[in-house]
RNA sequence: GGAAGCGUGGCCGAGUGGUUGAAGGCACCGGUCUUGAAAACCGGCAAGGGGCAACCCUUCGUGAGUUCGAAUCUCACCGCUUCCGCCA
């Protein structure tokens, strides 16, 4: 959620930030509202007032001992009036609210201007990747051989986009996640979550999936309407909904690996192959709540620690900032990381890491105390991908493939392989 | 699933339908005192919205209702606690 304020006085600004990212502002619209509010709103607390000021007055009287009648007289038919204008102003806010709800976030200065992913800037890039002296084949190719990899039973029981591990692939997709969580809590800073996956539709409207996007999202319906989590962005940064931190809690690090759930709603026929793009996958995530003044260069941090784990584990990466028009609902400012594929020859997505700056907090009501004031203020809040396993498992396996079709497990999950080098 | 109880500010906790946005305490901030600190004492201290401002409005789990007036009365819902049943 935008600053009503900023809506109200510097709209221009916001309708032309709004418009670098390929959002238009529903002006009109807005202004017609906001002046019916305005002339609604003083009328009805005019009202408000006069109601408060006769029963005080009535309370006065009768404590007095004196007649109350001609008072009551007075206010007759006020309560009908106050009441019809109470609900046209619960309506009209109810549009404006519903308005703004569905805003994307205003991108940060110096995020570049554009329209798609060609768009996005190279920011540094790590790693060489490998010239092979062989065919290199592909995860799905390398998975199958040895039955690790198994798209068509899973697809048996729950359709496309799923997959069954097996064996040591199976062990290896669990070895990553463990590592990747070791190392974020060990060394990074960041303190072990376990979260739910299902969650109210209030939690996802907090993070900003909902209202916009409830269609790339698998809900459950019971007593109580839920959702499947996308990612566990959602309940991290929930876990500071409707609170007031302290400062000396500040900066909040946690980190959980958790399952996630698509829809996959709108790319139909992408990346229908192999462990790509699935409906359930798993991911290792970092969120950071932090101070207003922090969140720069806690995001720098945050990328840092997501580009550690490809780096320990020898994977060829590029950073990439991403254009005004790449970004997602809530983000003022994302790197998205993208690892090496050679089967592909190309850069995939594995990490993005984004600072919402206070959007997501206005929407949570997720506050600090600022000791210098004395007053509470939105925090800032920050996710990353740290990184997303199913797709650093496609990586480690077509990065480490040898000529016979054996994978070379990265030295760093060896401790998690039972000292296994190499699976065959 | 059955029974009982409870939801009040950052936290704890009072609150007979009428200047109660809400006593008291803790925490926090400022001051006096002190070599310094602690203690003691004095003062301040909820959030959100509207207005240049004076000031006004809203909020006591949520939503409806009764009333001139609701933290207080009624109903529904939600959440929490305890006991019983079931259960990984």
């Amino acid at each position: 959620m935008l600053d009503p304020a900023l809506l109200r006085n510097r709209l221009d600004e916001v309708a032309e930030r709004l418009a670098s990212r390929g959002f238009e502002f529903p002006r009109a619209r807005f202004e017609q509202l906001e002046a019916q509010r305005k002339a609604l709103q003083s009328d009805t607390q005019a009202l408000q007032a006069q109601r408060n000021a006769r029963s005080r007055a009535i309370g006065q009287a009768k404590a007095a001992g004196q007649d109350t009648a001609p008072l009551m007289a007075e206010i007759a038919g006020l309560g009908e009036r106050l009441q019809a204008s109470e609900a046209a102003l619960a309506e009209l806010q109810q549009q404006l609210h519903d308005l703004a709800a569905n805003l994307p976030n205003l991108p940060d200065q110096g995020v570049p201007e554009g329209r798609s992913e060609a768009d996005n800037a190279e920011i540094k890039r790590w790693g060489e990747p490998r010239s092979f002296d062989f065919r290199a084949r592909d995860h799905v190719e390398l998975g199958e051989r040895n039955g690790w990899l198994d798209g068509d039973t899973a697809a048996r029981m729950s359709g496309a986009r799923f997959t069954v591990l097996r064996g040591g692939l199976a062990r290896l997709h669990r070895a990553l996640a463990q590592f990747m969580l070791d190392l974020h809590t060990g060394e990074h800073g960041y303190l072990e979550c376990n979260v739910p996956v299902l969650v109210h539709g209030h939690s996802l409207y907090g993070t900003g999936q909902l209202p916009k996007f409830e269609e790339d999202l698998f809900a459950i319906e019971g007593e109580e309407r839920r959702y499947l989590i996308p990612t566990s962005e959602v309940p991290l940064t929930n876990i500071v909904r409707e609170r007031i931190v302290e400062a000396g809690e500040l900066p909040l690090r946690m980190s959980a690996h958790s399952m996630c759930f698509r829809s996959e709603a709108g790319s139909y026929g992408r990346d229908t192959r192999g462990m790509i793009r699935q409906h359930q996958f798993e991911k290792v995530e970092l969120v950071s709540i932090v101070g207003g003044q922090d969140s720069a260069a806690e995001l720098e941090r945050m990328t840092g620690c997501a580009e550690t784990v490809l780096e320990k584990l020898g994977l060829p990466y590029r950073r990439m900032l991403l254009c005004t028009g790449d970004m997602g609902f809530a983000a003022a400012r994302t790197y998205d990381l993208e690892v090496w594929l050679p089967s592909q020859q190309t850069w995939r997505e594995i990490s993005s890491c984004s600072n919402c700056g206070d959007f997501q907090a206005r929407r949570l009501q997720a506050r600090w105390r600022n000791p210098d004031t004395g007053k509470p203020e939105l925090v800032h809040t920050l996710n990353g991908s740290g990184v997303a396993v199913g797709r650093a498992l496609v990586a480690v396996m077509e990065n480490g493939q040898n000529a016979d079709g054996t994978i070379t497990i990265p030295e760093v999950l060896r401790p998690y392989m039972g000292g296994l080098a190499l699976l065959s």
